[in-house]
RNA sequence: GCCAACCUAGCUCAGGGGUAGAGCAGCGGUUUCGUAAACCGCAGGUCGUGGGUUCAAAUCCCAUGGUUGGCUCCA
């Protein structure tokens, strides 16, 4: 062991600070310190300068968010030192705390991997550290000790990390265990004061993952665990997971009979007649904002000769994503077919290859972009004719690997509420400002009130002049702040056309997702070589504004089921109301009320069989309808049904009222005033 | 694609070398019933697929397809 730095005389460990002034409370694990702008979580190992503390502190208690991120830090630690005395030989890397746990990756020696019952005998010895309440320790050591120390044990990875890290970067190890038989991990901190302080752990899964993220560099194994304060909340969080997984889309998809998968096609829905009901009326509702907004609807080919996608980019970018379309002409010069699995399969195709799958290639369209370029340079536009708003619901064609397609919400085939804004560069800004306003309607009518936005800039690769940037990027920034909403800057994350708004939005438990986007391009109408004539006669590059609202609509479908847990509102239900017999002798008068309400446009279910009218009701709530209609002997002699929302009861109500209320119930919601 | 696991009736799941099971759903019958499961019966599966080991494979091994959880969080 090398020894100590000497430490600065002046400096104090947080603990001694806190014990002076009588505020060390039982569950405290640290401090966030007003003097630190970044770093600022300081634990109670750590020496620090007394005068900083002075400046202001906030105690981290084990409660908090930061005291829960300092036991699931600690926690990997453990698990870490569980590892390594169960596996000897096996190297650690990172193991950071996350949003709902932490994870550890390894590389185990010789390459092994870890197995479900690993899992098991790992947690078992974590609970024996865990045990021993044996102490952290802090310890700060110089670059070189770091790396003498570490390559002495094997950690080749934490001595490959050590050399990334830039001059006159502090270098603090942290030891835990029993003197003499320590664990000793490269790391800034913070931890807990000892082991005992953890308990409430679960070992969750195991899986695959790459040294730094980059595919292509040594596979290691990643363990992921969660930890919390107590068991009451480690039993609560997996409680919440049990409750996802009662919402989850694929549960209800056949539960509801919205959508099916199979092998014949993978990760292609089949929507069944309910399903594609719900689907119908969202592309409905939103035909019907695009009327008033001001959206012109096109009608686009599926598939198109690879001139197009060459021009746009796509060929020498997204071909790996493409479909191609063949046909049996195709395979009759056996020289070309070879050629064109060359230019298909290189990394980085030749400009020559690309010319050749341009010549002699189909591609189904994965985007409708190239299309609309197309379809606006189709003829000579004028600046009168702009914005125009050139909204598709074309099906759109993805190849995505195997393991990240996922129910609904990854497929290969789609459709997005997809829409491409061909404007002036002056328009840029009011139609974003438009978007935002037609984003908030449609958002709202779903019940996603917690929208948060993004701006993507610029990424180092990028086409376009500076000044083009800094206006779209400008554009973005000051619409958003003209509708007064916040937003956060992910600095390089834009296309490399141009920067993008991107919608996210928290559903009803709590999980984020993204759904809209609206992207200014440069880039197309220049490739395109679109223009319009101004007012002078003379032509101008219009920009191109990509925009979605709900998104791919597979997926909104998939994060709208599962926000509402199947219980669509009465406009968007695939039968809005589930007629039921008390007895098979009304079966008369329930097939009449059937057919008035379906005549009138109301979609309609029926269960008119033999079943109790209480086994009726459990069937036809476990469907979800909005409205059920009781028909019994009163009801038929009053031409009533007795309607029964949820699990309310409304008692008997005219048929023609009910067909009124269920028609005024079912229309496409609009603001007040439109 | 990579790592781990799973695949038995339409659905949810039992069975883990020795003749394929249950509940629900479906179908037939009895009951004709007033607000979250009436009763009786019938039918339904080459245990994802292909190969291997074995006297014998749903069960063990290999391959393959599909599915699920991960592969973004940085010492």
């Amino acid at each position: 062991m090398p020894p100590p730095m000497t430490l600065d005389s002046s400096m104090q460990s947080v603990r001694e600070l806190l014990l002076a002034r009588g505020a060390l409370k039982d569950d405290v694990l640290g401090v966030r310190l007003s003097s630190r702008t970044d770093d600022a979580l300081v634990d109670l190992h750590t020496a620090i300068d007394p005068a900083e503390l002075e400046k202001g502190f906030t105690a981290v208690t084990r409660g908090s968010a930061d005291g829960l991120e300092i036991i699931r830090h600690s926690t990997a630690h453990v698990m870490a030192d569980a590892v390594q005395q169960l596996f000897p030989g096996t190297k650690v890397t990172f193991g950071p705390a996350t949003e709902n746990g932490f994870y550890y990756d390894f590389d185990r020696k010789g390459g092994g991997t870890f197995s479900e019952d690993d899992l098991v005998a790992i947690e078992a010895k974590m609970r024996e550290i865990i045990a021993q309440k044996a102490p952290f320790r802090r310890e700060p050591i110089s670059r070189e000790a770091a790396v003498a120390l570490f390559t002495k044990m094997g950690e080749t990875y934490k001595v490959e990390w050590m050399e990334t890290l830039p001059a006159g970067t502090d270098f603090t190890v942290y030891r835990h265990g029993a003197a003499g038989s320590e664990w000793v991990d490269f790391c800034k901190g913070p931890h807990v004061p000892h082991t005992g302080e953890l308990g409430a752990i679960k070992l969750t899964a195991v899986s695959g993952t790459y040294w730094r993220g980059i595919e292509g560099n040594p596979q290691l194994q990643r363990i992921y665990g969660t930890a919390f304060p107590d068991e009451a909340a480690l039993k609560a969080h997996l409680e919440q997971l049990e409750q996802a997984k009662a919402r989850d889309h694929r549960k209800l998809g056949r539960e509801l009979e919205l959508f099916a998968f199979d092998a014949a096609a993978p990760a292609s829905p089949f929507f069944l007649p309910r399903g594609a009901k719900v689907y119908h009326r969202l592309v409905d509702y939103v035909r019907d904002l695009y009327v008033r907004h001001g959206y012109d609807e096109v009608i686009t080919p599926q598939i198109y000769g690879n001139e197009l996608y060459k021009k746009s980019g796509h060929l020498a970018n997204y071909r790996e994503n493409m479909y191609l379309a063949v046909t049996a002409d195709d395979f009759v010069d056996p020289a070309k077919v070879d050629a064109i699995r060359a230019a298909l399969t290189a990394e980085h195709a030749t400009e020559a290859q690309l010319d050749l799958l341009a010549a002699e290639t189909r591609g189904v369209k994965p985007m409708n972009c190239p299309g609309h370029a197309q379809l606006f340079s189709h003829r000579k536009r004028s600046y009168r004719e702009l914005p125009f708003r050139c909204a598709d619901f074309g099906r759109l064609h993805r190849y995505e690997r195997g393991g990240v397609v996922h129910g609904l919400a990854r497929v290969r085939t789609f459709c997005q509420d997809d829409a491409h804004i061909f404007c002036t560069p002056a328009q840029m800004q009011p139609e974003i400002s438009a978007f935002n306003a037609l984003l908030d309607e449609a958002y709202g009518t779903f019940g996603f009130t917690d929208v948060r936005v993004r701006l993507a800039t610029r990424p180092e690769k990028r086409v376009g002049s500076d000044a083009l940037w800094d206006s779209a990027e400008h554009a973005l920034a000051d619409a958003m702040r003209a509708a007064g909403r916040s937003f956060t800057v992910a600095e390089g994350e834009g296309a490399f056309y141009g920067p993008k708004l991107e919608y996210h939005v928290k559903d009803a438990i709590g999980r984020s997702w993204q759904l809209g986007t609206m992207q200014v391009d440069f880039n197309m109408p220049e490739r395109f070589e679109l223009a319009y004539v101004d007012h002078e006669g003379k032509d101008q590059r219009p920009v191109m504004l990509h925009r979605a609202l709900l998104g791919s609509l597979e997926r909104f479908f998939a994060v709208y089921l599962e926000h509402v847990a199947g219980n669509f509102p009465v406009w968007l239900a695939p039968e809005q109301v589930c007629i039921l017999t008390v007895s098979e002798k009304f079966e008369a008068y329930a097939r009449e009320a059937e057919q008035v309400l379906r005549l009138a446009g109301v979609r309609v279910a029926t269960d008119l069989g033999p079943d109790k009218l209480g086994a009726k009701i459990r069937a036809a709530r476990q469907m979800r309808y909005p409205y059920l209609a009781v028909v019994g002997g009163k009801e038929a002699e009053n031409r009533a049904l007795a309607l029964r929302p949820g699990n309310d009861d409304l008692g008997a109500i005219p048929l023609a009222e009910v067909v009124q209320k269920l028609l005024a119930e079912g229309v496409f919601p609009r603001p007040q005033n439109s």
